[in-house]
DNA sequence: CATAGTATATGAATAAAATTAATTGATTAT
DNA sequence: ATAATCAATTAATTTTATTCATATACTATG
């Protein structure tokens, strides 16, 4: 039988490209390590490596079975580390995931609350995703996700929790700074700033400039909502950030919101999560899912 | 640490209810099945059954377990699956999921030219998914998904194949037999014949009733194209269907197909698979895409 | 409510499996 | 060329899983 351990040694064996250190790093002797990779072998009837002089490289099975390893694994460790906390009466960890920036600004606010409430929960977030939000959902690598794009499939639910709109920010020297709203043209001659995602991620592009096909005079790229903003209030561009954040952020810098069109850019952001979970009446996953309904001060 | 033999434990004595009964199935004696699970409690130190007299009812911790068993416990079956086809240097089992009911139809065409040419592969067709077609793809139940919603999210590839019209099948009987096209309106005293899905599914709903509010006299479910067919030529009701679906049946039956409105329902069938497959290179996996993707004679 | 029948739990014994120690043969680096 | 490193092997040992025999607990029923 393919058992836990075999998937362990593959992995291992694997990540430190040498049988002696991975036998290090599994706690066991170099000896304890051959002997199982050879019974493996055996049993499958197979081979798993391919011995070149010291190099341990996989086959073709062995490579599946490292693909199978890298998915079953961390739900093993998870499923451990979730009986642990059952074990010491916890309730366990909410593991949320986000797929936007101004979705970790609003889970900012709304996990405070939460933590208070919910003293014996714990939070994760995590931001990156090799098969994107809804399949860590799908494969159990979180329990919640954050995101601007609901997906109504089966085994998954949706919900809705904030409303906000995004606009540009520009600082309050810029000539823009007075207008009503601004329209794509007027930024034919700006440095756009955003966060590094692709642009048909950004709505600025997709509902803005693209349907008219506008650039902006260059595409800045910037990691942190702060830096961004200095930069737009130091005059070197402009950003599309939802209107609460530049809100807050007006106070302490030269920044003004201004709406992006006539009517202004309308988002949502939604909840996700798998049916079987709320089926199963997670108290603590429900209740983040109410809480954050409530509306936020922002 | 969680090893396989306590899913299993966990999965085969809530299936069976009993201890002995499960001990059985386990290949393992009562005894053996009452230390392991005594051993695999005191480990984690907590409870997962309830004994209740001689009934054993799992805990919140235990449920949590057979939730990882049965989500778990497959993957591995089919991992070693894959290991014995390594191993008799057999090619693999393509698993292909289908989402509607022309799907079906198709498939069946481009499924027999595919073994011929690939004889060391298996062709394995699953229809019902519990957490919906994407979900089969993310949770590694299927290989392969032919469904005419495709959805464009990493880790995911969707690659049209096929074009057809969904069109209107009437008795040749029957007063619409010979209109060039039907609208809403003509269908409000007819009865509707469909397969066994929920109507927001069912384009004839979504695509031409619906967004005029018009609803037939009647809606019939049968789950079989052929009796559907038949129920049709005697002048039971409509349904509608792909128009090559129709064209072959029309040769045996008195069946008539009708384009649906004036510009016809066009749809799209995809083939939807994973990157990380793509990416392995799976020569008989692309090779199906592939052969899908050439017309078919239908 | 007593009792036969059935189910689970336990302790000691045994079998099976995993691990180690000690050593050899092969490969790599200098 | 040679020392150092690495993996493979054999036999011994330890650990773990399983069984046997038996005790205990529960259920159904007359």
């Amino acid at each position: 039988m393919l058992e836990r351990i075999h998937l362990a040694i593959i992995r291992e064996v694997d990540r430190q490209g040498s049988l002696t250190e991975a036998a290090r790093m599994l706690c066991l002797t170099q000896s304890a390590l051959s002997h199982a990779m050879k019974k493996l072998e055996q049993k499958f009837g197979t081979n798993i490596w391919l011995r070149e002089g010291h190099r341990l490289r996989l086959t073709q099975a062995g490579q599946y079975l490292l693909a199978v390893a890298n998915r079953l694994l961390p739900q093993l460790d998870h499923a451990e580390e979730r009986m642990r906390q059952f074990a010491k009466g916890e309730r366990g960890t909410l593991r949320i995931g986000i797929e936007c920036h101004p979705c970790y600004q609003w889970l900012l606010k709304v996990v405070s609350p939460y933590l208070a409430q919910w003293s014996d929960v714990d939070v994760d977030v995590k931001q990156k995703f090799q098969f994107g939000g809804i399949g860590a959902l799908f494969g159990h690598e979180i329990d919640l996700l954050v995101t601007p794009d609901p997906l109504y499939k089966p085994g998954l639910h949706f919900e809705p929790v904030f409303n906000y709109e995004q606009v540009l920010v520009v600082s309050r020297q810029h000539l823009l700074a007075l207008a009503t709203y601004v329209e794509p043209q007027q930024l034919s001659n700006e440095v756009l700033i955003t966060y590094p995602v692709e642009t048909d991620r950004l709505d600025i592009y997709t509902q803005f400039l693209q349907p008219v096909g506008i650039s902006p005079k260059r595409h800045k790229i910037i990691e942190t909502t702060d830096i961004m903003l200095q930069m737009v209030a130091s005059c070197r561009g402009v950003a599309a950030l939802p209107r609460w954040l530049v809100e807050e952020y007006a106070s302490k810098m030269d920044i003004v919101p201004v709406r992006l069109g006539r009517q202004g850019i309308a988002k949502q952001i939604f909840l996700g999560i798998r049916k079987t979970d709320t089926d199963a009446g997670i108290d603590y996953l429900t209740a983040f899912i109410e809480l954050a309904r409530q509306p936020v001060c922002l």
